[in-house]
DNA sequence: GCCAACGTTGGC
DNA sequence: GCCAACGTTGGC
């Protein structure tokens, strides 16, 4: 199983839109890197952290799960899209300010200046640190 | 809203 | 294939 961390600005698509919904299609992503993450490598089952960008503060807001794997969109067949259902929201945002300071999150793609990836792999360490944080009462 | 850090486009 | 111009992302 792999670990996952996608973006969305929460004006746009928030935690609380995914669990209103259950599940959502992830299009719109153009960016080749990101694509190809989700067109090859994402499968089913997958864990995703839930980020906030462009938010106050910006950070991980939950978990969701790839229901389904790659796909081409509609009406770009070039860019693909997953699905993706929601599994939990945290107990509290992590903020960004706070990966970057906690141990074992170094190397985190996000925590890395300049990273606009909007999808990013994770490793298992990582997502479980996240979550544990996440989970816990701030 | 600003702007640095990117990614993409297109002229040459 | 280089690189300047342009567009976008996203932290602040």
């Amino acid at each position: 199983m792999k670990y996952w961390l996608m973006k969305s600005e929460p004006s746009a698509y928030s935690i609380d839109d995914l669990e209103r919904d259950g599940s959502t299609h992830w299009n719109g992503v153009r960016n080749y890197q990101a694509r190809n993450f989700m067109r090859d490598e994402m499968r089913v089952g997958d864990q995703v952290l839930f980020y906030a960008s462009n938010a106050d503060p910006s950070g991980v807001t939950g978990i969701a799960e790839i229901v389904r794997e790659g796909y081409p969109e509609e009406k770009e067949p070039t860019w693909s899209m997953v699905d993706i259902r929601f599994v939990e929201k945290f107990a509290r945002l992590v903020p960004l300010d706070e990966l970057k300071t906690t141990k074992g999150l170094e190397d985190m793609v996000v925590t890395r200046k300049g990273s606009r990836l909007s999808v990013q792999p994770v490793t298992k360490k990582e997502f479980d640190v996240v979550a544990k944080l996440g989970r816990k009462r701030g």
